[in-house]
This record gives structure tokens, C-alpha cells and sequence, in this order.
DNA sequence: TAAGATAGTGGGTAATAGTGGGGAATTTTC
DNA sequence: GAAAATTCCCCACTATTACCCACTATCTTA
């Protein structure tokens, strides 16, 4: 079925090996469209994992933080955080991208990662991390949580 | 007669084999509408059990996540936690959709499955589970039901 | 009620996906 | 400019998946 281009949902176990690379998922390398030319964009996530745009995507958000004025300072930090650390990675033949070893540790990964598809971009986690920051979130205000799913969820 | 396209009722008992598949009860099939292209998306559901959207209507839910803005954490948390048990899912021959094994364990689902139509998704029980929660719903807050019958006429 | 059509279930197999590693090409460093 | 390091491309192995076929049960129709 035609699903919705560059949209990526479920979540996968794969390797990050001694090189650095990881595999897209197939099912998302599938949903890609052809102007991403097999490129994405790796950077630094706002929670501690990296996050994976397709191209297309990404250059969405160039463009928003170019509206963005540097004036106010949680702007410029934003704008810092989340572009200085960007670079592209095009998969090879079997599918896989690289990671840069400073987003590696940044996120802390290892060998085992977990890859989570969160509808524009794709995250890739240390399984351990992202199960600590699950349960912090859940102890987060659940009322907005109630309140999106009434308005989203059907 | 014609039937309200991707509208389900009714309840069946079907098997899940030991491949993870359960099959999609033919009068389901029929009312899926063609755009669908055979294809569901399988999530963890509110409750515990399995939820199966039509593609079509999945893919509401999917653009209203699209305009969540990934700056606030609120969001994001929301975003993954929808996301990231979504799999989509096309009918084999046979009429069967494949469940993955974390939603497999996530609903406790055995060999013998309820399959329920809740009009515009489809639900999937392990029968004991689906006849606890019945029974403890019944047990809840009549108030709520009162609530509702403000808000539709049946 | 017999025969054909449709529906549900089970399992085998070819194709695809994921992982590891070798070696050529390129870049970096001294 | 040579050695070392890194990157990129390719091949190979294994596990998983998707597709196909077959059997049985049920429903439909004449």
C-alpha cells in the first residue's frame, strides 16, 4: 500500500557496529521519496538520542530557523543545539547510514540501539536511556497527555 | 445492501496462528473502502488490546500528529508513544494482517482472539482479558454513561 | 440435499532484510 | 611524498518475511 511518503511509525532492535553504522529500517528506506536521494540528516536529538530526518524534512526546518531571529538567547541556543551538530549521511548498498562518533556518545549509544519512528523523523536511542526517560515522562503531568488524546486519538 | 464504507460492527472469534497473523473477518474486508489498499495500521490500543485502523483513518490521526511541534517535551513524549507501536499491515490472500510480537504481548494475546468492530476501528482481545475489563466497566461511575447520553441518541 | 463457492487455518519455500567484514580509494598526517 | 587512518563500496552469511499452495469448514444456490 501506498503509505504516506516520508512519515515513519513503529519501532525496531537493530546493531550499531564497529564502524558506526546503523540500518534504516526497510520499511522506512520504502516510504522515502525519491527527491531524499537516500540521504538524511543526523543530529542532535532535544531528548538524549539522535535524530534522523529525511532531507526533504530537514530542509523544512532550515528554513524555519532562518525565520527564527537570533535576538532572544533561548533562540540561539536552540538554533546552536540543534544545527551545529547536523550532518548528511546517504545509506549504502545495504541500507545503512553513518553515525558520527560525537552524536554516538552524545546519545550514548551502543552496540544494541533501538530505533523509533516518531511520524517526520526517525529516533535512535540507547534502549536503557530511553526506558529511563519513558518512565520519567510518565510521571509527567498526565492531564496533557488526556487532553491531546481526546483531541487526536479516535 | 450497501453498507457504510470502513464502518465496523460485530464480533467474531477468530485464531492468531503461530506466524502472528489473524485474519480480518471477510465482512470487514468488504466494507473497506478501495483507497485502503487492503492495508491497516495496527497500534496498542487505550485499553489492553490490539487496534486496527483502515489505512485511511489512520492517516487523520497521523496529519494531526504532523502539526505537533517537536520544541515542546509534552509533545514529543505524546508523538512516540502513539507512534512508535504503529505498524502498518497488508492482507494476504488469505484475508490475515500480521501482529507484531510486541502488541502480541502487550494485549496478551493467546490462540483464540476476540475480534470486535468498534464502527471506525477494528479491536483485538484475548477473549479473558476483553471479559474482565467489560465486567469492570460495568462496575464504574454509571454517571459517565449519563454524561454520554447528552452528547448522542441512539 | 448435493455441488459449487466462499471463508478460515496451517505450513513450505523463495525472496528480502540485517549483520559482519574485506579491500580499494581517498584523505590526513608527519 | 609516503605511511597511516579513514571512508566507501562490495561480497557473503544468516535470519526473517512474504508469498503461495493446500486442506477443511461453512455458506449459498439450484
Amino acid at each position: 500500500m501506498t503509505l504516506s511518503p516520508n512519515t515513519f511509525t513503529g519501532e525496531y532492535s537493530y546493531s550499531l557496529d564497529s564502524k558506526g553504522r546503523v540500518n534504516i529500517p526497510a520499511r522506512y528506506r520504502q516510504v522515502l521519496s525519491n527527491d531524499n536521494e537516500n540521504t538524511f540528516m543526523t543530529t542532535r536529538g532535544q531528548d538524549t538520542c539522535v535524530w534522523v530526518y529525511p532531507m526533504i524534512e530537514w530542509k523544512k526546518i532550515e528554513s524555519e530557523l532562518r525565520k527564527l531571529s537570533s535576538v532572544s538567547g533561548t533562540h540561539r541556543t536552540f538554533i546552536r543545539q540543534i544545527s551545529r551538530s547536523a550532518s548528511p549521511s546517504t545509506y549504502d548498498k545495504q541500507g545503512r547510514i553513518k553515525i558520527n562518533p560525537s552524536l554516538i556518545s552524545y546519545a550514548g549509544l551502543e552496540k544494541e540501539v533501538l530505533i523509533v519512528g516518531v511520524v517526520k523523523k526517525i529516533e535512535i536511542w540507547n534502549p536503557e536511556i530511553e526506558a529511563e526517560v519513558y518512565k520519567k515522562n510518565m510521571e509527567l503531568d498526565p492531564n496533557e497527555f488526556n487532553e491531546l488524546s481526546t483531541k487526536i486519538v479516535i
